[in-house]
DNA sequence: TTATCATCTTAACAGTGTCAAGTTAATCGG
DNA sequence: CCGATTAACTTGACACTGTTAAGATGATAA
């Protein structure tokens, strides 16, 4: 048997993926420190050389599954059958709401006690925002900048679609929530029901 | 000083709203059967003769704001100026999401872990679905109901307006969010967008 | 080679939810 | 009015939690 090394040679990774993993299988309220220890093979102190504090793991998780939230956006768009800048709309919208009910235990733990940073103005420092946010503020742009509208029309269209968007992707990962049709056949229809 | 009594009188009563209290005031995060036992002044296992658990508890709180919030919706209803479906729907929405803007932490609290049950169909058993929902199916209906629109485009308006609607309580109740104008003002525009 | 220092361990602490067993006093049948 | 029953409480204990303090390990660099 292979002896284990004192040490880890890639904690700070481990800890990252492992946590997400066990947030995945057993919900955000299963989480501890300890149990990510464990699964990793170290010791309960181990995570405080990487990370001030639980939160500050957690925080590092956050940003983790943000990644992978805003490459899934950014797939969706760049495989957009059309080259369509409403279509793309479209898209985004729907990649959005499908991470989460694909990743039902992804929502809660993202955005509940949300760390993340989310600045709703039009004139925001994009390389801070919340990414998929700016995603959206661009697209927006694209489709409905040029003809004249007003600038608070804009930002309150922009607020309005990650509204529509989130609340559906909220109630959509809720535990307890009967539907009896398939949500990813519905999405579209939901939100561009006007 | 007045002796305290062995038994507290209304102690179930007082755990579901010291515990309210407790979460208004510090948030879900910081809750624990504990210190509501020392707000009641009673001992850590005083709670099991009224809860099974502390999820038991949380339930009893969850249902108890359920009811306020769809007092505040009622009253909403009832108090609006124009006797107008459309005009109701909005005061109705409108209330939603200044309720949690109000009490912040309660939107948190109510629907991460929800235990609610609610029943998306048009057909389901009001009695037992989300009483905030119903009030919306039944607007609705009354909105879109008589001019022919059919039962699918029905529920979708359905879902998509507290899509849009519980979205937006999400948004604006983030810790980390900026918004440099005032939500109660802008609720409406940016709901009725399109 | 030796010293440094990031990475890890063990031990301990207070706080948590919950079970088991015992105490208190309100209630009710005679 | 009295004694038994029983719901409502307390004390004590357990395993689990996050976190601190002190020490062990071993990779790296002078």
């Amino acid at each position: 048997m292979p002896n284990k090394p004192y040490h880890h040679g890639d904690l700070r990774n481990s800890l990252i993926e492992a946590g997400i993993e066990l947030i995945n299988r057993t919900g955000a309220g299963q989480f501890s420190l300890r149990k990510v220890c464990k699964l990793c093979g170290v010791s309960q102190t181990a995570p405080y050389s990487h990370f001030q504090s639980k939160e500050d793991l957690l925080e590092a998780m956050q940003d983790h599954v943000t990644q992978k939230l805003t490459e899934v956006l950014e797939g969706a768009v760049h495989a957009c059958p059309e080259k369509n800048d409403q279509r793309e709309l479209i898209e985004m919208g729907k990649s959005y709401v499908l991470f989460f009910i694909n990743n039902p235990q992804y929502f809660q733990f993202l955005f509940s006690e949300a760390s993340m940073r989310i600045d709703l103005s039009l004139d925001s420092d994009s390389s801070k925002n919340f990414p998929p946010f700016e995603m959206l503020k661009t697209i927006v742009f694209r489709v409905w900048g040029k003809n004249g509208m007003s600038k608070e029309k804009l930002e309150d269209t922009i607020i309005h679609l990650w509204a529509t968007v989130h609340g559906l992707a909220s109630i959509a990962t809720m535990k307890n929530v009967r539907y009896d049709k398939d949500w990813a056949a519905k999405i579209e229809d939901i939100i561009w029901n006007k």
